[in-house]
DNA sequence: CCATTTTGTTACCGCTCGGGAACATTTTGT
DNA sequence: ACAAAATGTTCCCGAGCGGTAACAAAATGG
């Protein structure tokens, strides 16, 4: 499990890591997603403003997940 | 903890729902969030293209966080 | 049942996203 | 060290987001 996501920094560091551990380039993840290679860059820098469909193509295409949860509930 | 998101329907309805549990208006959360209330319109029913920056305030307002994970990990 | 509040919807419009392409820079492999 | 691959960065530009405002529709409460 992640830890908590609050910025698209920590998000952008999340996808660059697991897109490596998968041995995909950019290109390639871009290609999977249905997005573009400046759109892949763009997230891994931690790009503030990003479209969320587009993110949520490059998310499942890791095979990652997006949960949403109360701030103070237990693990 | 939350079902899986993968469509801002689904992100939409936690966030209304969430909203409401908590008896804040629409027009309350976007002055909490730094947004405006159309917006706040725009997430709840579901619309794919909005901005992460902003959708992450709004999360944020409400007490909520993400979590991001292998979809594959057990619980 | 009616007045009030809340939410949905539309229009206007400034601003920025993101695809594609090109080039610069960095990283990788030999 | 050098060539190739991968990534960062910039430009152009069409497309669409989202703030505000206004009105309609729906929900709420006496």
């Amino acid at each position: 499990m992640s830890e908590n996501l609050t910025s698209m920094i920590e998000i952008g560091r999340l996808i660059s890591d697991t897109r490596k551990e998968q041995g995909l380039t950019q290109e390639e993840l871009a290609g999977l997603s249905g997005t573009g290679r400046r759109f892949i860059s763009d997230i891994e820098r931690g790009k503030p403003n990003v479209q969320m469909d587009k993110l949520l193509l490059v998310i499942c295409a890791l095979g990652l997940s997006v949960y949403i949860c109360n701030r103070w509930m237990k693990k």
